[in-house]
DNA sequence: TTTATGAATTAAGCATGCTTAAAATTTATT
DNA sequence: AATAAATTTTAAGCATGCTTAATTCATAAA
């Protein structure tokens, strides 16, 4: 019952599962297209695929939203790759943007049996270097309530990062400029809604830091003692 | 220069190059579309299709030949199978066969990048866990010229094991039954040409080998001092 | 409310990698 | 050497995953 699909199927579900749980995003074919770098037209044609095949429901001129059985799919894949993260970081020694782009390619022919060999050689982990959620065998993920985009935090508040989740060397060269890693404590100062800025305070510097940006950022209220 | 190719192509050179170099088969289209489970005439289609790309030499009815750059595609796909076979067995403790399914998948999404890394984690092996070479970076292999297979080995003669190069389960079941590993001493006794059999004599017992199973055996002759 | 703009959809077409069925060719047998 | 058997090749067809171009629809602005 549980047939394979193609590395463009488990990559565009993949998609929807990403956009489908983010708030400045939709899930229109449109934004999965220019997330996958592929036409419109071909994002309209495999919604319709994927609908005969249960893993999505699709209306036309509606968003894309995961059955429960897509979503499951989407674990299994989110699961793979941030367990190739973890043990590609800790084991091989990659650097952050290293990865995610290796891990892209290998999540899609890995196995349950080796996914499971790995988790357990690392220890079963929870979350991987950015500090994202990895699934458990079963797609249980461990959400942190109190973790929140940055582009979406208190004003005026203290937070502490708790999930730097871009992924290429860009991001993570600007974080490290910054000094801005998983634990860096820093103070929202505002949030500039209209033009899509988020101003915070890390280590004596101001930072003005554009939606994008801070929408892959999580921060955590820190609660001093 | 370098364009990326399938999944079904690589998997189609790495078929040629392991029966160029095979002594009991040839790498015409029928064989190789028994060894990749797809039809004679899909076989012969790819073959006018790699010929194309200047990667195989063919012309009908005539055997598949890689050319120099197939050859170096072969050998890097080669590559990262070992490794990837070296590192599951090593690190994670994957049973044979078990390393070589796994690998049979990871070889063709793994980057020339990680398979360095691989590589020098491992400390640069020259065999995987069969014993079978692992081709360099420049796609050279260190061949044991005292290696020959079993299958073609001088009948009354010791010999010392040297590769397994089976892969399915049944094959380490019955190596491990018979106390046949790498490094194991034995006598042939025999060799059946026209019934395509292998008698050795192993810890005291008596073997008939056919010529499928010698040939993926390769032995290496016992020099005693 | 009408219209303009952008997005989504449909339609037609193409390359890949297969299939089955029929024809051509080679190889083996007698 | 003639014929039978096996293999290879060709031909036609199909699903996947894309493309471009034309069309339809939704929405936001006038």
């Amino acid at each position: 019952m549980d047939h394979p699909v193609s590395i463009s199927t488990e990559n565009f579900i993949k998609a929807i599962y990403k956009f489908e749980y983010s708030e400045s995003l939709d899930a229109k074919p449109g934004s999965i297209a220019r997330e996958l770098g592929i036409t419109g037209a071909a994002a309209t044609d495999m919604a319709r695929k994927l609908a005969v095949k249960k893993l999505i429901d699709y209306k036309k001129y509606q968003e894309l939203r995961l059955t429960p059985s897509g979503e499951k799919m989407a674990l299994g894949i989110v699961r793979k790759h941030r367990l190739w993260e973890t043990f590609l970081y800790r084991v091989l020694g990659l650097s952050m943007h290293e990865i995610h782009r290796e891990a892209e390619l290998l999540e899609h022919l890995t196995s349950d049996f080796l996914a499971e060999k790995i988790s357990m050689f690392l220890g079963n982990p929870v979350t991987d270097p950015h500090g994202d959620p990895i699934p458990d065998e079963q797609g249980f993920v461990q959400t942190d309530e109190d973790c929140v985009q940055l582009s979406s935090a208190e004003s005026e508040s203290e937070y502490e990062i708790c999930r730097l989740s871009g992924s290429d060397k860009e991001f993570f060269d600007f974080c490290h400029s910054n000094n801005l890693t998983v634990g860096t404590r820093l103070r929202v100062v505002k949030q500039y809604v209209r033009n899509r800025m988020t101003e915070t305070e890390v280590n004596n510097t101001r930072l003005l830091l554009s939606a994008d940006l801070a929408s892959t950022m999580f921060v955590k209220k820190l609660k001093r003692y």
